[in-house]
DNA sequence: CCGATCATGTAAATAGTTACATGATTTC
DNA sequence: GAAATCATGTAACTATTTACATGATCGG
Protein backbone atom coordinates (compact mmCIF):
# COMPACT_ATOMS: atom_id res chain seq x y z
CA UNK A 1 0.00 0.00 0.00
CA UNK A 2 2.39 2.77 -0.99
CA UNK A 3 -0.06 5.24 -2.34
CA UNK A 4 -0.43 6.43 1.66
CA UNK A 5 3.19 7.14 1.47
CA UNK A 6 3.12 9.30 -2.14
CA UNK A 7 0.64 11.02 -0.56
CA UNK A 8 2.41 11.71 2.87
CA UNK A 9 5.44 12.24 1.15
CA UNK A 10 3.76 15.55 -1.21
CA UNK A 11 2.01 16.53 1.61
CA UNK A 12 5.40 16.45 3.65
CA UNK A 13 6.39 19.41 1.09
CA UNK A 14 3.01 21.21 1.72
CA UNK A 15 -0.49 20.91 2.80
CA UNK A 16 -2.88 20.77 -0.35
CA UNK A 17 -6.64 19.15 -1.31
CA UNK A 18 -7.36 16.19 -2.90
CA UNK A 19 -7.81 17.79 -6.03
CA UNK A 20 -4.22 19.48 -5.48
CA UNK A 21 -2.83 16.02 -5.11
CA UNK A 22 -4.70 14.59 -8.06
CA UNK A 23 -3.43 16.62 -10.25
CA UNK A 24 0.27 16.24 -9.22
CA UNK A 25 -0.82 12.14 -9.62
CA UNK A 26 -1.76 13.39 -13.08
CA UNK A 27 0.76 15.69 -13.89
CA UNK A 28 4.06 13.95 -12.71
CA UNK A 29 3.79 10.90 -10.30
CA UNK A 30 2.29 8.76 -12.40
CA UNK A 31 4.67 9.23 -15.93
CA UNK A 32 7.22 6.44 -13.72
CA UNK A 33 6.36 6.69 -10.01
CA UNK A 34 2.84 5.94 -8.91
CA UNK A 35 -0.12 5.88 -10.42
CA UNK A 36 -3.61 6.43 -8.79
CA UNK A 37 -6.92 8.24 -9.22
CA UNK A 38 -9.12 10.68 -7.55
CA UNK A 39 -11.40 8.19 -6.71
CA UNK A 40 -8.75 6.11 -4.64
CA UNK A 41 -6.87 9.34 -3.22
CA UNK A 42 -10.34 10.83 -1.43
CA UNK A 43 -11.15 7.70 0.28
CA UNK A 44 -7.42 7.30 1.10
CA UNK A 45 -7.36 10.59 2.71
CA UNK A 46 -10.01 10.17 4.76
CA UNK A 47 -8.96 6.84 6.14
CA UNK A 48 -5.19 8.51 7.17
CA UNK A 49 -6.98 11.74 8.72
CA UNK A 50 -9.31 8.47 10.89
CA UNK A 51 -5.54 7.70 11.76
CA UNK A 52 -3.90 10.66 12.67
CA UNK A 53 -1.63 10.76 9.95
CA UNK A 54 -2.81 13.75 8.51
CA UNK A 55 -5.81 16.21 9.82
CA UNK A 56 -7.79 18.88 8.22
CA UNK A 57 -6.46 22.33 8.82
CA UNK A 58 -8.86 24.00 6.13
CA UNK A 59 -11.92 24.21 4.98
CA UNK A 60 -12.39 26.49 1.86
CA UNK A 61 -14.29 27.14 -1.13
CA UNK A 62 -16.72 24.69 -3.15
CA UNK A 63 -16.37 22.30 -0.36
CA UNK A 64 -12.27 22.17 -0.27
CA UNK A 65 -10.58 20.70 2.36
CA UNK A 66 -7.32 21.33 2.70
CA UNK A 67 -4.68 18.42 4.22
CA UNK A 68 -1.98 18.32 6.45
CA UNK A 69 0.80 15.83 7.12
CA UNK A 70 0.95 15.10 11.06
CA UNK A 71 4.00 14.35 13.51
CA UNK A 72 2.79 10.88 13.53
CA UNK A 73 2.11 10.98 9.35
CA UNK A 74 5.86 12.08 9.62
CA UNK A 75 7.28 9.17 11.18
CA UNK A 76 5.42 6.81 9.15
CA UNK A 77 6.97 8.36 5.78
CA UNK A 78 10.48 8.42 6.99
CA UNK A 79 10.37 4.62 8.62
CA UNK A 80 8.99 3.73 4.86
CA UNK A 81 11.51 6.02 3.25
CA UNK A 82 14.32 4.22 5.57
CA UNK A 83 13.17 0.75 5.14
CA UNK A 84 14.67 -1.57 2.91
CA UNK A 85 12.31 -2.10 -0.05
CA UNK A 86 11.46 -5.65 0.81
CA UNK A 87 9.51 -6.54 -2.22
CA UNK A 88 9.20 -3.71 -4.02
CA UNK A 89 6.16 -3.70 -6.49
CA UNK A 90 6.82 -2.49 -9.71
CA UNK A 91 4.65 -2.79 -12.56
CA UNK A 92 5.11 -0.90 -16.40
CA UNK A 93 2.75 -1.72 -18.94
CA UNK A 94 5.27 -0.09 -21.12
CA UNK A 95 8.12 -1.64 -20.40
CA UNK A 96 6.03 -5.20 -20.26
CA UNK A 97 5.59 -4.48 -23.84
CA UNK A 98 9.50 -4.05 -24.36
CA UNK A 99 9.45 -7.61 -22.79
CA UNK A 100 7.29 -9.13 -25.13
CA UNK A 101 9.14 -7.34 -27.82
CA UNK A 102 10.17 -11.08 -29.29
CA UNK A 103 6.43 -12.73 -29.62
CA UNK A 104 5.70 -10.35 -32.64
CA UNK A 105 7.07 -10.82 -35.95
CA UNK A 106 9.62 -8.44 -37.82
CA UNK A 107 7.03 -5.70 -39.83
CA UNK A 108 4.82 -5.55 -36.15
CA UNK A 109 8.29 -5.53 -34.07
CA UNK A 110 9.72 -2.22 -35.98
CA UNK A 111 6.32 -0.48 -35.95
CA UNK A 112 5.97 -0.95 -32.34
CA UNK A 113 9.76 0.36 -31.75
CA UNK A 114 9.49 3.22 -34.03
CA UNK A 115 6.30 4.24 -31.77
CA UNK A 116 8.01 3.68 -28.55
CA UNK A 117 10.59 5.87 -29.84
CA UNK A 118 8.39 8.98 -31.25
CA UNK A 119 6.79 8.25 -27.29
CA UNK A 120 9.90 8.84 -25.88
CA UNK A 121 11.07 11.98 -28.17
CA UNK A 122 8.36 13.53 -26.76
CA UNK A 123 8.80 12.59 -23.06
CA UNK A 124 13.10 13.82 -23.41
CA UNK A 125 11.50 16.86 -25.02
CA UNK A 126 9.22 17.66 -22.47
CA UNK A 127 11.28 16.36 -19.26
CA UNK A 128 14.26 18.25 -20.30
CA UNK A 129 11.67 21.36 -19.71
CA UNK A 130 10.53 20.17 -16.76
CA UNK A 131 14.12 20.40 -15.64
CA UNK A 132 14.73 23.40 -16.92
CA UNK A 133 11.74 24.94 -14.87
CA UNK A 134 13.17 23.54 -12.03
CA UNK A 135 16.56 24.36 -12.04
CA UNK A 136 15.61 28.21 -12.67
CA UNK A 137 13.47 28.26 -9.39
CA UNK A 138 16.00 27.01 -7.33
CA UNK A 139 17.86 28.56 -5.09
CA UNK A 140 21.55 28.37 -5.16
CA UNK A 141 22.35 28.14 -1.49
CA UNK A 142 18.96 26.40 -0.61
CA UNK A 143 18.52 22.24 -0.14
CA UNK A 144 17.71 20.78 -3.40
CA UNK A 145 14.24 21.57 -4.07
CA UNK A 146 11.68 18.65 -3.92
CA UNK A 147 10.66 17.23 -7.47
CA UNK A 148 14.35 18.85 -9.02
CA UNK A 149 15.93 14.91 -8.96
CA UNK A 150 12.28 13.03 -9.35
CA UNK A 151 12.71 15.22 -12.62
CA UNK A 152 16.14 14.30 -13.66
CA UNK A 153 15.24 10.94 -13.21
CA UNK A 154 12.60 11.14 -15.47
CA UNK A 155 14.22 12.57 -18.07
CA UNK A 156 17.64 9.80 -17.77
CA UNK A 157 14.82 7.16 -17.43
CA UNK A 158 13.13 8.63 -20.69
CA UNK A 159 16.69 9.13 -22.44
CA UNK A 160 17.75 5.59 -21.68
CA UNK A 161 14.83 4.39 -23.32
CA UNK A 162 15.39 6.03 -26.49
CA UNK A 163 18.76 5.11 -26.30
CA UNK A 164 17.51 1.56 -25.89
CA UNK A 165 15.06 1.19 -28.67
CA UNK A 166 16.93 2.79 -31.19
CA UNK A 167 20.08 0.17 -30.39
CA UNK A 168 16.93 -2.50 -30.59
CA UNK A 169 15.70 -1.03 -33.64
CA UNK A 170 18.99 -1.59 -35.46
CA UNK A 171 19.49 -5.18 -34.29
CA UNK A 172 15.97 -5.97 -35.67
CA UNK A 173 17.02 -4.44 -39.02
CA UNK A 174 20.59 -5.67 -39.72
CA UNK A 175 20.99 -8.30 -36.97
CA UNK A 176 24.99 -7.13 -36.92
CA UNK A 177 26.47 -10.43 -35.26
CA UNK B 1 -5.06 -6.22 -16.91
CA UNK B 2 -1.57 -6.69 -18.39
CA UNK B 3 -1.28 -9.79 -16.22
CA UNK B 4 -2.72 -12.09 -18.59
CA UNK B 5 -1.37 -10.44 -21.59
CA UNK B 6 1.81 -11.02 -19.89
CA UNK B 7 0.91 -14.75 -19.16
CA UNK B 8 0.04 -14.63 -23.23
CA UNK B 9 3.55 -13.18 -23.68
CA UNK B 10 5.34 -16.09 -22.39
CA UNK B 11 3.31 -18.71 -23.52
CA UNK B 12 3.96 -17.48 -27.08
CA UNK B 13 7.42 -17.92 -26.99
CA UNK B 14 6.41 -21.51 -25.60
CA UNK B 15 4.07 -23.73 -23.70
CA UNK B 16 4.91 -24.25 -20.04
CA UNK B 17 3.22 -24.79 -16.63
CA UNK B 18 1.55 -21.82 -14.15
CA UNK B 19 4.85 -23.24 -11.85
CA UNK B 20 7.19 -22.46 -15.02
CA UNK B 21 5.52 -18.89 -15.44
CA UNK B 22 5.52 -17.83 -11.78
CA UNK B 23 9.38 -18.90 -11.69
CA UNK B 24 9.88 -16.53 -14.34
CA UNK B 25 8.33 -13.53 -13.10
CA UNK B 26 10.10 -13.93 -9.81
CA UNK B 27 13.19 -14.18 -11.86
CA UNK B 28 12.91 -11.67 -14.77
CA UNK B 29 9.65 -9.89 -15.58
CA UNK B 30 9.17 -8.58 -11.93
CA UNK B 31 12.35 -6.62 -11.87
CA UNK B 32 11.08 -4.08 -13.83
CA UNK B 33 8.28 -4.83 -16.27
CA UNK B 34 5.38 -6.70 -13.98
CA UNK B 35 5.20 -8.48 -10.51
CA UNK B 36 2.73 -11.52 -9.83
CA UNK B 37 2.61 -14.10 -7.30
CA UNK B 38 1.33 -17.44 -8.04
CA UNK B 39 -2.22 -17.36 -6.67
CA UNK B 40 -3.26 -14.75 -9.10
CA UNK B 41 -1.60 -16.35 -11.99
CA UNK B 42 -3.16 -19.66 -11.75
CA UNK B 43 -6.39 -18.51 -11.34
CA UNK B 44 -5.86 -16.72 -14.28
CA UNK B 45 -4.65 -19.43 -16.29
CA UNK B 46 -7.77 -21.30 -15.76
CA UNK B 47 -10.18 -18.16 -16.81
CA UNK B 48 -8.05 -17.59 -19.62
CA UNK B 49 -8.56 -21.21 -20.79
CA UNK B 50 -12.09 -20.72 -19.99
CA UNK B 51 -12.33 -17.97 -22.45
CA UNK B 52 -10.42 -20.13 -25.41
CA UNK B 53 -6.99 -18.33 -25.11
CA UNK B 54 -4.52 -21.18 -23.82
CA UNK B 55 -5.12 -24.75 -23.14
CA UNK B 56 -4.25 -27.84 -21.60
CA UNK B 57 -1.74 -29.35 -23.85
CA UNK B 58 -0.14 -31.77 -21.31
CA UNK B 59 -0.85 -33.02 -17.68
CA UNK B 60 2.63 -34.35 -16.51
CA UNK B 61 3.63 -35.47 -12.54
CA UNK B 62 2.56 -34.54 -9.91
CA UNK B 63 -0.58 -32.29 -11.53
CA UNK B 64 1.67 -30.11 -13.73
CA UNK B 65 -0.20 -28.90 -16.40
CA UNK B 66 1.19 -27.42 -19.43
CA UNK B 67 -0.33 -24.74 -21.26
CA UNK B 68 -0.24 -23.57 -24.84
CA UNK B 69 -0.96 -20.01 -26.43
CA UNK B 70 -4.23 -20.46 -28.76
CA UNK B 71 -4.80 -18.68 -32.50
CA UNK B 72 -7.22 -16.50 -30.61
CA UNK B 73 -4.71 -16.21 -27.58
CA UNK B 74 -1.96 -15.02 -30.53
CA UNK B 75 -4.71 -12.51 -31.46
CA UNK B 76 -5.10 -10.80 -28.57
CA UNK B 77 -1.74 -10.69 -27.51
CA UNK B 78 -0.79 -9.06 -30.99
CA UNK B 79 -3.36 -6.83 -30.63
CA UNK B 80 -2.35 -5.56 -27.40
CA UNK B 81 0.87 -5.27 -28.58
CA UNK B 82 0.58 -3.36 -30.88
CA UNK B 83 -2.37 -1.13 -29.47
CA UNK B 84 -1.11 2.39 -28.32
CA UNK B 85 -1.27 2.85 -24.71
CA UNK B 86 -3.98 4.60 -23.56
CA UNK B 87 -3.20 5.09 -19.63
CA UNK B 88 -0.23 3.01 -19.35
CA UNK B 89 -0.33 2.19 -15.20
CA UNK B 90 3.00 2.49 -14.46
CA UNK B 91 4.00 1.48 -10.35
CA UNK B 92 7.23 1.39 -9.20
CA UNK B 93 7.68 1.60 -5.40
CA UNK B 94 11.55 2.52 -5.50
CA UNK B 95 11.11 5.11 -7.91
CA UNK B 96 8.64 6.54 -5.64
CA UNK B 97 11.10 7.03 -2.77
CA UNK B 98 13.49 8.25 -5.14
CA UNK B 99 10.90 10.70 -6.27
CA UNK B 100 9.71 11.63 -2.36
CA UNK B 101 13.44 11.98 -1.32
CA UNK B 102 13.41 15.73 -0.30
CA UNK B 103 11.38 14.66 2.18
CA UNK B 104 14.01 13.34 4.44
CA UNK B 105 17.15 15.72 5.84
CA UNK B 106 20.51 15.43 4.78
CA UNK B 107 21.81 12.11 6.41
CA UNK B 108 18.86 10.61 5.84
CA UNK B 109 18.46 10.87 1.91
CA UNK B 110 22.05 10.18 2.20
CA UNK B 111 21.70 7.55 3.60
CA UNK B 112 18.97 6.07 1.41
CA UNK B 113 21.31 7.09 -1.72
CA UNK B 114 24.18 5.15 -0.28
CA UNK B 115 21.27 2.05 -0.09
CA UNK B 116 20.14 2.76 -3.54
CA UNK B 117 23.67 3.03 -4.88
CA UNK B 118 24.68 -0.23 -3.27
CA UNK B 119 21.79 -2.09 -4.76
CA UNK B 120 22.12 -0.71 -7.99
CA UNK B 121 25.45 -1.98 -8.46
CA UNK B 122 24.55 -5.16 -7.75
CA UNK B 123 21.66 -5.28 -10.04
CA UNK B 124 24.13 -4.54 -12.43
CA UNK B 125 26.49 -6.61 -12.32
CA UNK B 126 24.08 -9.58 -12.26
CA UNK B 127 22.36 -8.19 -15.60
CA UNK B 128 25.49 -8.17 -16.84
CA UNK B 129 25.74 -11.59 -16.45
CA UNK B 130 22.35 -12.48 -17.74
CA UNK B 131 23.15 -10.63 -21.19
CA UNK B 132 26.48 -12.17 -21.61
CA UNK B 133 24.64 -15.67 -21.23
CA UNK B 134 21.88 -14.47 -23.85
CA UNK B 135 24.40 -13.06 -26.02
CA UNK B 136 26.31 -16.28 -25.71
CA UNK B 137 22.93 -18.51 -26.56
CA UNK B 138 22.62 -16.63 -29.59
CA UNK B 139 22.21 -17.99 -32.62
CA UNK B 140 23.89 -15.50 -35.16
CA UNK B 141 21.81 -15.84 -38.13
CA UNK B 142 18.88 -16.37 -36.62
CA UNK B 143 16.05 -14.05 -35.23
CA UNK B 144 17.00 -11.98 -31.75
CA UNK B 145 16.27 -14.12 -29.29
CA UNK B 146 13.20 -13.43 -26.66
CA UNK B 147 14.45 -12.02 -23.44
CA UNK B 148 17.45 -10.56 -25.36
CA UNK B 149 16.31 -7.18 -25.55
CA UNK B 150 14.80 -7.40 -22.11
CA UNK B 151 18.01 -8.46 -20.06
CA UNK B 152 19.72 -5.25 -22.20
CA UNK B 153 17.02 -3.09 -20.75
CA UNK B 154 17.14 -4.02 -17.69
CA UNK B 155 21.14 -3.87 -18.00
CA UNK B 156 20.63 -0.11 -18.78
CA UNK B 157 17.92 0.62 -16.39
CA UNK B 158 20.00 -0.09 -13.32
CA UNK B 159 22.96 1.63 -15.26
CA UNK B 160 20.63 4.84 -15.45
CA UNK B 161 19.85 4.61 -11.95
CA UNK B 162 23.19 3.71 -10.48
CA UNK B 163 23.97 7.19 -12.53
CA UNK B 164 21.50 9.09 -11.47
CA UNK B 165 22.13 8.02 -7.53
CA UNK B 166 25.37 9.09 -7.65
CA UNK B 167 24.83 12.40 -8.93
CA UNK B 168 21.98 13.20 -6.93
CA UNK B 169 24.38 12.23 -3.91
CA UNK B 170 26.90 14.68 -4.98
CA UNK B 171 24.14 17.24 -5.30
CA UNK B 172 23.37 16.84 -1.99
CA UNK B 173 26.77 17.10 -0.16
CA UNK B 174 28.26 19.52 -2.45
CA UNK B 175 24.98 21.74 -4.26
CA UNK B 176 27.32 23.18 -6.88
CA UNK B 177 25.21 25.87 -8.69
C1' DC C 1 13.88 -41.00 5.41
C1' DC C 2 14.35 -36.08 5.36
C1' DG C 3 14.76 -31.66 3.39
C1' DA C 4 14.34 -29.24 -0.86
C1' DT C 5 11.77 -28.36 -4.60
C1' DC C 6 7.91 -29.22 -7.60
C1' DA C 7 3.17 -28.19 -8.19
C1' DT C 8 -1.36 -26.40 -7.46
C1' DG C 9 -4.92 -24.47 -5.23
C1' DT C 10 -8.62 -21.57 -2.05
C1' DA C 11 -10.35 -17.78 1.17
C1' DA C 12 -10.35 -13.45 3.04
C1' DA C 13 -8.91 -9.11 2.75
C1' DT C 14 -7.21 -5.01 0.60
C1' DA C 15 -6.06 -2.15 -3.42
C1' DG C 16 -7.48 0.08 -7.38
C1' DT C 17 -10.50 1.25 -11.64
C1' DT C 18 -14.53 2.71 -14.06
C1' DA C 19 -18.71 4.61 -14.16
C1' DC C 20 -21.99 7.30 -12.03
C1' DA C 21 -23.26 11.57 -9.55
C1' DT C 22 -23.40 16.37 -7.91
C1' DG C 23 -22.79 21.07 -7.42
C1' DA C 24 -19.94 25.64 -6.96
C1' DT C 25 -17.12 29.21 -9.02
C1' DT C 26 -14.60 31.43 -12.50
C1' DT C 27 -13.77 33.11 -17.07
C1' DC C 28 -15.13 34.61 -21.37
C1' DG D 1 -25.24 32.52 -19.47
C1' DA D 2 -22.33 28.77 -21.14
C1' DA D 3 -18.13 26.26 -20.89
C1' DA D 4 -14.26 25.18 -18.27
C1' DT D 5 -12.49 24.06 -14.16
C1' DC D 6 -12.70 23.34 -9.23
C1' DA D 7 -13.96 20.01 -5.88
C1' DT D 8 -15.64 15.87 -3.77
C1' DG D 9 -17.78 11.74 -3.38
C1' DT D 10 -20.09 6.61 -3.83
C1' DA D 11 -21.04 1.90 -5.89
C1' DA D 12 -19.89 -1.96 -8.36
C1' DC D 13 -16.52 -4.39 -10.14
C1' DT D 14 -11.93 -6.22 -10.94
C1' DA D 15 -7.11 -6.97 -9.59
C1' DT D 16 -3.88 -8.38 -6.31
C1' DT D 17 -1.86 -9.89 -1.89
C1' DT D 18 -1.35 -12.63 2.21
C1' DA D 19 -2.18 -16.44 4.58
C1' DC D 20 -3.63 -20.95 4.68
C1' DA D 21 -3.48 -25.66 2.75
C1' DT D 22 -2.03 -29.97 0.54
C1' DG D 23 0.55 -33.46 -1.43
C1' DA D 24 4.14 -35.62 -4.82
C1' DT D 25 8.82 -36.51 -6.15
C1' DC D 26 13.77 -36.13 -6.06
C1' DG D 27 18.47 -36.17 -4.27
C1' DG D 28 21.41 -37.38 -0.88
Amino acid sequence: MSLRHALLGLLAERAQSGYDLTKKFELSMKRYAWHASHSHIYPELKRMAAEGLVEVVDEGLRGRRTYAITGSGRTELRNWMLSPPTNAVVRNEDALRLFLLSSLDRPDAEHLLGRIIDTAEREVAHMREVVADVEGIGDADGPPLFGHFAAEFGLRYHLMELDWARWALGRLTSPAR
